[in-house]
DNA sequence: CTACTAAATGGTCACGTGTCCAGAACTTTA
DNA sequence: TAAAGTTCTGGACACGTGACCATTTAGTAG
C-alpha cells in the first residue's frame, strides 16, 4: 500500500512535508508543492483515513440509523445526507433499526466501533436506547436526532412541525364539511411519544370534533397494519368520511384497502396523507398530501452534525423545525349529506 | 476513550489476555474469561475498529456504489446488503454515482481512503473507472459488479438473466397478438454494454418482429426522459400498441404519459415492465411486471464478496446470474384490430 | 519429587497518520 | 555582514490494535 512515506521517497522531502501538501499546502514554498504533487499523482496515493481515525480519536465518518432505507422518505434522507456528508469529506455508514431498540442497539455499538465522528438517528420507538447514546455522546461522538426524538433527550433534533402540519390536515378536512375523521397512525401515541399521533386527538378536540373509541385505534407503522386499520375503520356502522394517514407507508395500505371495498376517492371517502411518495400522483385520484421537505431536513442535519464535529463544539444543541406544505389534487372532497 | 488496556487492569489481566477474551476466548480459563467479561460489560468496552483498520490493512467495512439510492431497487438493494454485511460484523459505507463517471470516481477515492475490506458497485455507464478499480484491487480490495457489468472487466458480478427476462417479456407480448412493440431503454445500449437494451432489437428479429427505426430511440434513465420518450412514441403515425419499459424508474414516467393521453390500458396501449416497485399494484389497471429477485441478489453479493474477504482469497471471480419472474396482473392484452 | 508436555498468559512491535516541537533556510534591517 | 525575524522543512512520538514470540503455570508420567 502506497503510504506517504513512499510520495516524499519520491518527491525527495519528509513525511511531514509531503503530509502538508495535502493538508496544508499553503505552507509550501511552490516548486516543493509541485513536486509532492507529482508523486502523489504518479503514486496514486490516496491517505488512509484508519490511521488518521486512530490518530485523531474519530473516523470523518457519519452514522445514519434509520427506521427503515426502503421506505421512500428514509432512502431520500439517506441519499441527501449521504450527498451532503461526502461533500465535506465525510462518509456515510447507514444502517437502519427496523423501529426495534434491541436491532438498533447492535447498530449503535458498530458505529461506536467504527468511531464515527458523528450520528444522526432516528430512534426506534421507545427510550431503550437513551443510555447507550448519552454513553456515546459522552465518549465524543455528536449525536443528533431525525424525524423523531426521545422523551428527556439531551440531543438536539432535526423535525417537522408535527403538530402544525396535523392541525393543517384536519382543518382542511374539516373545512370541506368532514366530522366524522379517523388518523391511521401508531399505538399508543402517547406512550411511543409519536408527536402526529399525540397532536390529532388535540386538534380534533379543539375543533370541536368528536372523536369516537372506534377511531381511536392505532396500527403498527406498516402497510399491512394500514391495511387492516382501514378495512376496520370503513366497515364501522358510522364510518369516517375522511382518513388522514401519518405516513406515506401506511397509506399505501389504506389505500389499497379503500380500492378493495370499491369505495371511491373523493365521493365515497376522502384521503389524505403525509409524505409524497411517487405513486401518490399516479394513482386515479392523486392523492392530497403534506410534504415534507426531506432535502433541506437532511442537509440540515449534515451540516449541524458537521459543524459541531469541525467546529469542536459538541456541547452545542440545536434544534431546528421544519414546515410541511399541503398539497391538494383531489382525493378529498366534502362529504355526501347524510340520508 | 475505553481501551483494552482498561479492560486488562480491572480484569487485573494482561491487554493481550483480555483481548483473547473477544477475539479466541476458548483459549481461557473459565474464570479469566468471566473476569474479562465482566470488566468488559463494566466498562462499556466496545474494541476500536480504526485501530484494528491500521493493524490489519483494511476496515471490516463493505462499500457500495449504487446508482441511486432513492430508486427502490437500490434502496432495497442497500437495505438487504447493509443487513447480510452487519450480520458478518461488517459495516456498510454507501455512496451513489448518479450513473455519472466523474462523480463515481469521487467515491471510489473515498472508498479507497477507508480502505474498504470490499466492495460492490453498480459502475456508470461507460468504462471510466475499470482502471481505477482495477488498481484498487492490486491493492487488496475485493470488487464485485452488480446490476451491470463493464466491458472486460476482470471482477466477478451478480447480476439478472437480463436477456432471457427481455425475451420472456417479448414472447408475451408478442403471444397477445403485438407486433409494434416498443422498449424503453437507453440510448445506444451498445456502447453502454446495457444488456437489457442489447437483447430488444435481438429477441424483435428472432420473432420476426419489425422494429421501426421510430421506435429505435432511447431515453435516459430517469422518469422524465421516459415520460417524454413515451409521449412521442404514443404521438407517432404508428404508434406502438405495447410499451416494455426496462426499468422500474422509467415505468412510472411512462405511466404519467399514457394518463396524460387519456389512453387506456390495457385497451389502447399494453404496458410491461422491469421491477415490481410498490406503485405498480396501486394503480388502475395493476401493472404486469417482471421482478427481479433483488433479496437473493444482496444476499447471494454480500456473501461472495465477505467469504472472498475472510477466506483471503482476492482472487476468487464468482459471477452468478439471477432469473426474473413475470407477473400478469392485467396491464397487456391482445391490441385492438386495426380498422 | 523431577522432568517433561500442554495449556494459559504476557510482552513487544508495527501499521500510517496528526500533532507538536525543533531546526534549517531564507529575508529584512541596521 | 551580523542579528533578528520569518518562512519553510524535518523528527519524534502516540493513537489501539493484531500478530508473533516468549514466558509462566498447570498437568502428567516416571
Amino acid at each position: 500500500m502506497t503510504t506517504i512515506h513512499d510520495v516524499a521517497k519520491r518527491a525527495g522531502v519528509s513525511a511531514t512535508t509531503a503530509k502538508r501538501a495535502i493538508n496544508e499546502p499553503q505552507l509550501l514554498t511552490k516548486t516543493t508543492l509541485e513536486r509532492v504533487l507529482e508523486a502523489i499523482e504518479a503514486l496514486n496515493y490516496e491517505p488512509d483515513r484508519t490511521a488518521g481515525a486512530l490518530r485523531r480519536g474519530h473516523s470523518q465518518t457519519i452514522g445514519l440509523m434509520v427506521g427503515n432505507i426502503i421506505e421512500p422518505f428514509f432512502a431520500q434522507l439517506t441519499r441527501t445526507v449521504a450527498k451532503a456528508v461526502h461533500a465535506r469529506g465525510y462518509a456515510l455508514i447507514v444502517a437502519d433499526n427496523e423501529y426495534d431498540s434491541t436491532l438498533e442497539l447492535e447498530n449503535l455499538r458498530m458505529f461506536h466501533g467504527h468511531r464515527v465522528s458523528g450520528l444522526i438517528v432516528r430512534s426506534a420507538f421507545g427510550s431503550g436506547n437513551l443510555e447507550y447514546l448519552k454513553r456515546l455522546f459522552e465518549q465524543g461522538t455528536y449525536i443528533l436526532e431525525i424525524d423523531h426524538f426521545l422523551a428527556g433527550s439531551p440531543f438536539g433534533h432535526v423535525l417537522l412541525e408535527n403538530a402544525e402540519c396535523v392541525q393543517m390536515g384536519v382543518r382542511y378536512l374539516h373545512e370541506l364539511g368532514h366530522k366524522r375523521i379517523a388518523a391511521l397512525t401508531v399505538f399508543d401515541a402517547e406512550k411511543l411519544q409519536d408527536e402526529r399521533g399525540k397532536a390529532f386527538p388535540n386538534v380534533m378536540k379543539s375543533l370541536g370534533l368528536h372523536l369516537p373509541k372506534a377511531y381511536q385505534r392505532g396500527a403498527t407503522l406498516s402497510e399491512e397494519g394500514a391495511y387492516n386499520l382501514t378495512l376496520e375503520l370503513l366497515r364501522l356502522p358510522e364510518p369516517p368520511t375522511a382518513i388522514f394517514s401519518m405516513t406515506g407507508n401506511e397509506a399505501a395500505g389504506a389505500f389499497r384497502a379503500i380500492r378493495e371495498l370499491k369505495l371511491r376517492i373523493p365521493e365515497d371517502v376522502s384521503f389524505l396523507t403525509f409524505d409524497d411518495y411517487s405513486w401518490t400522483s399516479l394513482v386515479d385520484p392523486p392523492l392530497d398530501v403534506i410534504i415534507q421537505p426531506i432535502e433541506d431536513m437532511g442537509l440540515a442535519a449534515a451540516k449541524i452534525v458537521i459543524d459541531a464535529i469541525q467546529s469542536r463544539d459538541l456541547k452545542k444543541v440545536v434544534r431546528k423545525r421544519f414546515p410541511g406544505t399541503l398539497i391538494r389534487r383531489g382525493s378529498c372532497a366534502s362529504p355526501k349529506k347524510k340520508k
